[in-house]
DNA sequence: ACAGTATTTATCCAACGGGTTAATTTTCTC
DNA sequence: GAGAAAATTAACCCGTTGGATAAATACTGT
């Protein structure tokens, strides 16, 4: 019975043991948070020994830097994936929206390893290189949405790009990262699919709303409460 | 030498030693997390014996949750002494965003442990029935206020109150926890007087437009780039 | 087939950290 | 002012954890 195993040991993989540790980190990291985060986990996780993650990686700092610069990678990478500039504005701004809800939603993890990483104040982001040079192209994707918008007229007014990109992050990311204690605080599931429908709809409808100057249908009035209800629809 | 702290050696002071100590581990929550706070530093920093800290609140998790109820008790009676119901609609609205964003500025821990809180999914809040039966105000509050509006003509369509909450909340709430990363990633300050001074023209300028479906002047114009700026002024 | 290197395993350890125990000092009360 | 109760200090306990070391095992080229 010892004898059984002597031909199937182990096999080596360095490449494929460095993605999964990696993934194993990812988890980790996004689950417990930095401190919390324990390195004999990783290990478990990933099917591996702990000295493999010094090995591939480097020391827990190291591994949860190559985590966070993995992260950043990844949403980089689809959002130029997203081309808006051939829709009409509107449009374009609701596919955004859309879009960064949606990754939010796909990678719940990201959104941990931000909040993360802002608990400690972006000390570690501030040491990556790597990071600092992968600019996001949405800003850029915005600032001509909106100019077009402004001159075809299907916007009312000119916004800084930068304002818009974050204020539409900070819609979805901050409805589902603040989720646990905002369901508990509201007493119902802010995650369950009723919810992240109507979610939805009320941020493209707040956000085209204001561009536009036009209510959108979307922008919730099916539960507007008591009063005479006072739709005033696009035109 | 050895007799002259004779008399002053310590005096009682159980009240002011269980504030001491909450407000030590307030900071120390705040900022290094649940698992990365020390016990040790947050007796140092209340001037006191570690077993103080289990003597006059619990142990760790225990003293966790003291703070996080204080820290929403403190945000309620604040939200308490606001009363929006007699303003006109868009004025309430902007006085809502004005109090939401500068409670987050002046209570920057508020924010850690809410951050803090969510990545643990709100295990500890669950708990805490004090916490629960601490019901914002705000939420009736725009119920009433957006209806108003709507009867008045002053805002073009019915929001549901707890999606306008949490919109409101997110754009002040992302904006500053995540700004130490959105800083690096943009490569400029965002906190400082005129990146503040913006954020919040913004803020207003963007619900109102989207409420009233009028531009509102503070919704940045003057830095709309390059394109004739076709700025669309409130009638 | 063999030497050399890359990869993986099996232990070990010193520091740390939460929590406890027991003694000490102050304050209250009668 | 004596004795009990409350508050505080000092010292210790012990499992955990990040990290290090050394040895074993699988691959590679020659």
């Amino acid at each position: 019975m010892a004898k059984a195993k002597r031909t199937l040991k182990w096999q080596r993989d360095p490449e494929g043991m460095r993605l999964r540790i990696l993934e194993a980190a990812k988890q980790e990291f996004s689950a417990h948070g930095l401190a919390g985060a324990r390195v004999d986990r990783i290990a478990a996780k990933a099917g591996a020994n702990k000295r493999m993650l010094y090995y591939h990686v480097g020391n827990k700092d190291e591994l949860y830097l190559a985590v966070l610069e993995g992260a950043y990678d990844k949403i980089r990478s689809e959002e130029r994936g997203l081309d808006l500039e051939h829709l009409d504005p509107p449009e374009a701004i609701r596919r955004l929206i859309e879009f960064t809800w949606n990754y939010f939603l796909r990678n719940p993890e990201f959104l941990s390893l931000l909040q993360t990483e802002n608990l400690a104040r972006a000390k570690h982001l501030k040491k990556s290189t790597k990071v600092k040079s992968m600019h996001s192209p949405f800003v850029e994707m915005i600032r001509t949405v909106v100019r077009r918008g402004v001159d075809s007229g299907d916007f009312q007014v000119a916004v800084d790009p930068v304002q818009l990109y974050i204020s539409i992050a900070a819609l979805s990311f901050f409805y589902l990262s603040n989720s646990a204690t905002l369901s508990v605080i509201f007493g119902r599931d802010l995650l369950d699919k009723k919810a992240k429908d109507e979610r939805l709809a009320h941020m493209v409808g707040l956000v085209l709303a204001a561009l536009t100057g036009q209510s959108v249908a979307l922008f919730d009035v099916a539960k507007a409460p008591k009063s005479r209800s006072a739709v005033v629809q696009t035109a």
